[in-house]
DNA sequence: ACTTCTTGGTTGAGCCTTCAATCATAGACT
DNA sequence: AGTCTATGATTGAAGGCTCAACCAAGAAGT
């Protein structure tokens, strides 16, 4: 039942720099792959997940947690993938719920063409316009933003289960 | 024919830090809104502009440019906004093409409601984990981004200009 | 007045994301 | 074994965004 705590004129300042900042970092980089790579920046990111993997797979779960996804969200984005034959799927043979997503010849491929034009919209929205000082310091918030809300999900999925069990208790 | 500058191995932990905070940041925030108020951030955002303008009213085009967006997203936004009795819209009469905007009493209600929600959010997401120091250093390297990638459009206008008129001349 | 260009804004199609529902399989408990 | 729950993943509908096409009205040049 506590007051609302709102902005400070500094804090609301900051907010909506912020947002600008992020809007118009993921717009250039975001309009750059659609251009130029045909794809959205969320479905770069699973190809490079899957790049990174042994044998280039993963399952389906592991590559959504690596790009931060729903499993909803990649199961649509492997579905388009595997149409452009970029990415395969196929079920696991001792857990056969599971499947494993792998990237194909034409999907690194791909990656790698893509990659070109990626770093330097990278470079030009971030690197280009922060002092070495800047990209520390934007290293540790966003680390420290990252680490603040992480837990909070499993914290919430905790307060969750307990709140269950009080409930069957009760 | 520059070689690719590929990113340092510290520029990419930054980056991908920075995604990562960024997604959950916008998730934490946009979450909340969508199941406390039932609308996307963005529809927020134009909200928040109409109050905030003289007479809770502006034209299309400024109410667009204030809440970074398209003319065309924002016309669908308005559409929506409109239908939901938030928002009406009626044509400029000194030029018929443009066409004002303007908070309704109901708006500005839905949007003091929401208001009480989203200050709170954005506070978890963000000044709750950060130091004033951090806070500061956040505000300037987004104020640094979005300089550098806000004359980007209007450099590059120039330049297409001048590229327009060198083939016209050639 | 008459074309031509520009500006302000809308529209529809296609794509991506989210949400809730669903399905099949695995594990746990009796 | 038989039921009950949890897990891994997919699906379809609904909504928002982008892009390109479009329309109407003003401005500019002839």
């Amino acid at each position: 039942m506590s007051r609302t705590r709102w902005l400070s004129d500094t804090e609301q300042g900051v907010w909506r720099e912020f947002l600008a900042a992020v809007d118009m970092v993921r717009g250039h980089v975001d309009g750059q792959l659609q251009r130029d790579a045909g794809m959205p920046h969320t479905y770069y990111e699973v190809l490079v997940a899957l790049s990174e993997a042994p044998g280039r797979t993963l399952r389906m779960s592991d590559l959504a947690e690596r790009c931060r996804s729903s499993r909803s969200r990649l199961s649509h984005a492997v579905a388009r993938l595997e149409k452009s034959g970029w990415v395969t799927r196929r079920t696991c043979p001792t857990d056969k719920r599971g499947s494993f997503a792998s990237l194909t010849e034409e999907g690194f491929a791909a990656l790698e063409t893509a990659a070109l034009g990626h770093v330097e919209a990278v470079r030009e929205a971030l690197f280009d316009a922060l002092s070495p000082d800047q990209v520390r310091a934007l290293g540790e918030i966003s680390a420290t933003i990252r680490n603040k809300l992480t837990p909070r999900c499993a914290a919430a999925m905790l307060d969750e289960d307990s709140t269950e069990r009080a409930a069957e208790a009760g």
